[in-house]
DNA sequence: CGTTCAACGTATACCGTTCTACATTATCGA
DNA sequence: TCGATAATGTAGAACGGTATACGTTGAACG
């Protein structure tokens, strides 16, 4: 009982002369590798529950890995977000990896030094989420830390795996279902961007907004206006569109958060959703199905997102090295914010 | 310049090598200790700019500091947590601290496990927001670990500190708020708990709203009721409230997200808000001041929260033994979801 | 009955820092 | 000029794991 010193810490040592094996032998059993009888296994394993053993990360990541995940979001605050981490918790869920989140607050700079960071601490692994860094960076992480991308389209990389809906598709559903109930001036309202890059998820929306525009004849009335990702710059944005001489028809957002701020302004200028303007918009968070929002959007399924993108991580840790690119299939939910007249027909509503 | 091996990694060898001087003189630049001259410092510091070195973080949790916070969240889904974010990012900024996030899903037997992987990881401090534990775990988790609990109500605590909004009075303003413009039967939709404790932020809500209520006269119309963090079942209680023979003159929610549920199903309803019903919610997360909501709630600065409890933190890691209690003062904000008729005077609105 | 070899264990170098204990100069008052 | 003291720098032992390189068995095989 009475070591000398008090507190003692448990390491893999006290745990080696509880059980009377080598340190080695604990370390065996700890990492589940080869050459170690059941026998032995049951005497460490007792020993260590006995003595509340648990492995140092830091130690570990002195010489192998660290258990620990990093995940970097670009704002929090974003509810798609929080369910593509409840994808990832659930795929994470019975293995021994923990993921630890980084917030950038979206701007490249802080995502740089967090990224810098996740690799002083020695993360075994990156989910990078709507990454806005350059992609010689990104390349340079990925040779790194095995890395795993959500919302980043360049499914010809070789370095990291991405998991991605179908942008393109998913706004063309959107303008497809717009023009179906008579609406031709449709305006996309999309995120300011440094420049134009067809990894964006905003940048393939745009793609998919346009094409399916001339696909349904309505070239003419494409328009694209893009604002940063403050609400105030967004409003102002709509204010200008709503109470313009011609006012669009319609506005699709390029994600929820913008979309309820267009409603909000639209509520504010007197205007009826949809009568006299409908509003779509991305995502499909929570709040689309608040009725005083009914806003209809496209559904991207975070949960699998994340979940995919965790699975494909821990693939690439283990050893695999040819890159994978999935692509999920989003799905148009349709809500009263977009229907043509009075004949709206909402979805049912939750609960 | 050809050495041995390749992509050789820079250290404190390679940088004391490089400058001429000893591992240890690295070392000391690096803490900025005792006993390192101008000169020495200088060249320190010019060649690890040089060779580009990065601590890494393993190696010194192995024997000091890591320099890592562990942020403990319940959900990042609420917008309320991204502001407490904010703010400890902007207390952090020029800092070597690099707060990580872990998502206890609202699970107490996750939040361990968690808090478990943050001990692993040698956090050098702990920021826990409103956690659910018990108290004899937060006390083994604070004796080891310097910690900051956000939204938790011990005064008293003399292992941690707390930085709280007063919640009482924040209840307090809101019946007043209501009873003033004419409202009496009010009733409080408040969280299930698993058991009434004084340290909860709901718990201390109820107290607040109870103590109003009777101060208002008001005492014989006090009903609290209570509904888990799902939407659905949030849902399912205001409908049944607002169904019921003598419906409630208005409803005051414990955080806004229930609040907006509640707005949605009283829509769905066909009620007029705050015509038939009022209602109130809580946090005055960005979602209150869009004109589709104009929902009434009470501010407690999240991002000054945040800022608070990191600075707090850091001066506990360096050595503060002393508890420090914080208590920040909330503030009503009225919009029309509580304005008894349609003499409704909306808050200006954002932009 | 020797040889081979897989199976099981062990000893120990090593990872990149921190930090104590100590060595070597300057500085300076008497 | 001589200690005494302060200032500056260094050597090297930790920290707690991992993983390589071996040593020892015992069983199977020819």
């Amino acid at each position: 009982m009475a070591t000398k010193k008090k507190t003692e810490r448990v390491t893999i040592r006290t745990v080696a002369e509880d059980a009377g094996v080598s340190v080695a032998a604990v370390s065996k059993v700890l990492r589940s590798a080869y050459g170690v009888s059941d026998a032995l296994r049951a005497k460490v394993q007792a020993s260590m529950a006995k003595l509340g053993y648990r492995p140092l990360a830091a130690a570990r990541g002195m010489r192998g890995q660290t258990y620990t995940l990093g995940v970097l979001l670009s704002d929090i605050s974003n509810p798609f977000f929080s369910d593509i981490m409840a994808g990832i918790n659930a795929a994470l869920e019975r293995t021994e990896y923990q993921p630890l989140i980084g917030v950038s607050q979206s701007a490249s700079s802080i995502e740089l030094e967090l990224i810098d960071a996740m690799q002083d601490r020695q993360m075994d692994g990156l989910i990078l989420v709507a990454p806005r860094m350059k992609a010689a960076d990104l390349d340079t992480v990925a040779t790194r830390i095995p890395s795993v991308l959500i919302g980043h389209h360049l499914p010809g990389a070789t370095l990291f795996d991405t998991v991605n809906d179908n942008d393109v598709l998913g706004a063309n559903l959107v303008v497809k279902h717009l023009a179906g109930v008579g609406h031709r001036n449709i305006v996309f309202l999309s995120l300011q961007m440094p420049a134009l890059d067809d990894v964006l998820i905003t940048t393939q929306r745009e793609i998919g907004y346009t094409t399916a525009m001339a696909e349904c004849g309505l070239a003419r009335y494409t328009q694209i206006v893009r604002a940063d990702q403050t609400a105030r710059e967004a409003r102002t944005l709509a204010r200008h569109l709503l109470q313009s001489r011609q006012r669009p028809e319609a506005i699709f957002c390029w994600t929820d958060f913008i979309a309820l701020e267009v409603l909000s302004v639209a509520t504010e200028l007197g205007l009826s959703v949809p009568g006299d303007v409908a509003i779509v918009g991305y995502d499909n968070t929570r709040y689309c199905d608040m009725a005083q929002n009914s806003l209809t959007s496209v559904d991207q399924s975070g949960q699998l997102l994340g979940l995919q993108a965790a699975r494909l991580l821990i693939e690439r840790i283990k050893g695999r090295e040819k890159a994978e690119h999935l692509v999920l299939t989003p799905r148009l939910v349709a809500r009263s914010s977009s229907l043509k007249v009075a004949t709206s027909v909402p979805g049912p509503a939750a609960a």
